[in-house]
DNA sequence: ACTCCCGATATTTTT
DNA sequence: TATCGGGAGT
């Protein structure tokens, strides 16, 4: 095993702690990763748990690949990291209700919907056409179904007409989901709470299976996870065993559900919670921990904290005013490159970071002028484009007949005849007989509602759909049916899904999509076989479907070896780099200031949100940290004056930052990175 | 009805 | 820089 010795002595008591629930407080940087990797192993090597019992939750696939990754290199017995439950909240919930289904009346086969789907299942119900506010009315009920709101108590509780027409939208919302034998993301997680508090029997069944839990970036829960994790923890007779690793001053995600009250729930509900904080920081020098402490010092603290680090104080925070967003974008990528060529660092060594995805654009044409390879984090997912959406509705409805949104996208992509008018006949007819639009197809006495010339399409259409679901689930050489990959080539053959690209697109679209299908495909085929890790499962058509509903970013893609970081600042949360540029610090972004007209209260809180989030910015700086502010930004048409964000004020860089006494400490290290950094720096200038 | 063009306009994002 | 919605034109 290596290194425990290298803990600390706070890490060492939150990996040794095993006595009862456990809160890690971890400050940014202080090593919360490597904290739940090496409490997984103890607990194995402790001889208490075995592999099979313990799970760790994360909130993104990447959290948990990356866990997975370092607990298997800790581990001395390879099986042992395959036996863990690795995974996000919601492919857990897909895991139990995938068992569990009979139990909720949900055939084990549903289909899982995104939010595109959601909102066309929205648009649908709404009366209005305005997308805004469909959008926002999704948003609402999602925040109703992760804070366990069911449509009765959100129309009582209804302040205004929006949310009353919203609570009604939001009862057939559900109502049609069940219709479709389909969850959406938030069911993932609700559906188990409800399943766990009304059986007792699946409970305990469930946590004799999950003894040891831990749960990553605590502070993002949601109230309807946090359900999950107690009711996976409580039971009768049982001592609650888990570890919550957290940080209050990163919780950054409330506008979509997260509270940072279930952090001092927490306390409430376990009365001898262990409470261990981690304040060492190994990531940034004393001075961007000083702002970055000053900055968060302003928002009421739920726990007291503060960040310090063995760094040595390193090189003062810089910042600069620019005329201008285009001469800020010009400068930055001139500075960057000015930097990078004195300390002889790569790219990757880089990050410009910023509040809202719009404010990439002007940095990308500044890079792409000056051959500067970059790439953005966050931005469409792979799974979102609609050449990906059009195959995964082929396999959507192949697992599951009944998902009418899948049938509706098939049917019509590529066309086969199949129109508007024809389908809003057999929705009808569907919603007479309360039968999905697949099954309506061959109902006695549709016949009299389509013409042979609209129906035998249809017809032609799901024989075809039949056929190969049939073979998808008859037993094969595995077991499991016929290989799902195979299978899905032979679709795509069928359906001429090449042709009908390169007929509707230009060349180089329809070129560049049918490439996209071909590594869809192709990644399908690796995860059939059950991925990297060979001892995996082989996976049927109905688990692949299932499992890509999950998926947002296709791991190792195209990955620029040697790149400059562009990332929002909630995107960046989790990454460190040496150095950061963090641009368009002004009021009305950085901290962003939506209405004008928002209730005092509610701007406190946001206000607070947004501080939390300039933490976040600053604290993924290693070495450097240049943070930027124009005077004047272009907003549209016209030009707007700004003003510097009052968070360049609250980091106090004036008393903090006065230039390095001679008795400082600094590490040698740092001493020598720092003397390098003057003997070059007269050449730069 | 349906398409095309122009102008106004911009949170954050995972599952 | 895209995207969305409105208005005009077929």
């Amino acid at each position: 095993m290596n290194a425990p010795a290298r803990l600390n002595a706070q890490q060492h008591d939150a990996v040794t702690y095993m006595d009862g629930p456990c809160l890690v407080l971890a400050g940014a940087g202080s090593g919360k990763t490597r904290v739940i990797t090496q409490k997984i192993a103890h607990l194995i090597d402790s001889g208490v748990y075995e592999a099979k019992n313990i799970a760790a939750l994360t909130f993104t696939n990447k959290a948990a690949a990356e866990m997975q990754e370092r607990i298997s290199k800790l581990l001395t017995e390879p099986k042992q990291a395959s036996q863990l439950t690795i995974s996000t909240f919601h492919s857990l919930g897909v895991k139990i209700l995938r068992q569990e289904a009979a139990e909720l009346n949900l055939k084990d086969r549903f289909s899982i919907l995104d939010s595109d789907d959601c909102f066309s299942l929205v648009q649908d119900l709404a009366v209005t056409t305005d997308k805004q506010t469909i959008r926002r009315i999704q948003g609402v009920i999602s925040l109703w179904k992760n804070g366990m709101v069911d449509p009765v108590v959100a129309l009582k509780n209804a302040v205004d007409d929006e949310e009353a027409q919203a609570a009604r939208i939001y009862q057939n919302y559900m109502a049609t989901l069940s219709a479709y034998q389909a969850v959406d993301f938030d069911d993932l997680i609700r559906l188990p709470v409800e399943l766990f508090r009304s059986n007792d029997k699946v409970r305990e069944k469930w946590q004799r299976r999950l003894r040891y839990l831990l749960v990553d970036e605590y502070q993002d829960t949601n109230t309807c996870q946090y359900e999950l994790v107690k009711l996976l923890v409580t039971g009768a007779g049982k001592k609650p065993m888990f570890t919550a690793v957290g940080d209050d001053d990163q919780a950054i995600y409330a506008w979509r559900g997260a509270t940072i009250e279930n952090l001092k729930t927490l306390q409430d509900d376990f009365s001898d919670l262990k409470i261990i904080r981690l304040e060492q920081n190994y990531r940034s020098s004393t001075r961007i921990l000083q702002a970055a402490n000053a900055v968060i010092k302003n928002n009421p603290k739920l726990f007291e904290k503060t960040l310090w680090s063995e760094h040595g104080l390193g090189e003062p925070v810089e910042v600069s005013s620019m005329p201008d967003d285009e001469q800020e974008a010009e400068q930055i990528v001139m500075q960057l490159s000015a930097h990078k060529f004195e300390r002889h660092a790569k790219f990757s060594d880089y990050a410009i970071l910023y509040r809202g995805n719009y404010q990439a654009r002007i940095f990308e044409t500044a890079l792409r002028r000056d051959n500067i390879p970059y790439t953005i984090s966050g931005g469409q997912s792979f799974f979102a484009r609609s050449e990906i959406r059009d195959i995964i509705s082929y396999l959507r409805l192949i697992a599951n007949l009944d998902d009418d949104p899948a049938f509706i996208r098939a049917v019509t992509t590529p066309r086969r005849g199949v129109g508007q008018s024809t389908l809003e006949t057999l929705g009808a007819f569907a919603g007479q007989w309360q039968c999905s639009l697949f099954e309506a197809v061959f109902k006695g006495g549709i016949e009299a509602k389509l013409a042979p010339r609209q129906l035998t399409p249809l017809r032609e259409f799901c024989d075809f759909i039949n056929q190969i679901e049939e073979r998808a689930s008859r037993p094969g050489a595995s077991g499991k049916g016929e290989n799902a990959a195979a299978l899905l080539d032979e679709l795509m053959h069928e359906i001429a899904y090449e042709a009908y690209l390169y007929d509707n697109f230009d060349e180089r679209t329809a070129k560049t999509k049918w490439q996209n299908v071909l590594e869809f495909t192709n990644w399908l085929k690796d995860k059939s076989k059950g991925g990297k890790h060979e001892d995996g499962p082989e996976k049927n058509l109905l688990e692949l479907t299932q499992m890509v509903a999950l998926m947002t970013m296709l791991e190792g893609r195209d990955q620029e070896p040697d790149a400059v970081h562009l990332s929002t600042l909630h995107a960046a949360k989790g990454l460190e780099f040496p150095h950061v540029f963090l641009v368009g610090v002004e009021e009305g972004i950085l901290p962003h200031l939506g209405d004008p007209d928002t209730p005092a209260e509610q701007l406190a809180t946001r206000i607070q949100e947004e501080r939390r989030l300039m933490y976040v910015g600053i604290t993924r700086a290693q070495r450097t940290l240049h943070i930027s502010w124009c005077k004047k930004r272009k907003r549209g048409r016209e030009i707007v004056q700004c003003e510097p964000s009052r968070f360049i004020e609250e980091m106090k860089l004036d008393e903090g930052d006065a230039p390095p006494k001679e008795d400082e400490i600094i590490t040698p290290k740092d001493r020598l990175a720092n003397l390098k950094a003057l003997l070059q720096k007269p050449k730069a200038a």
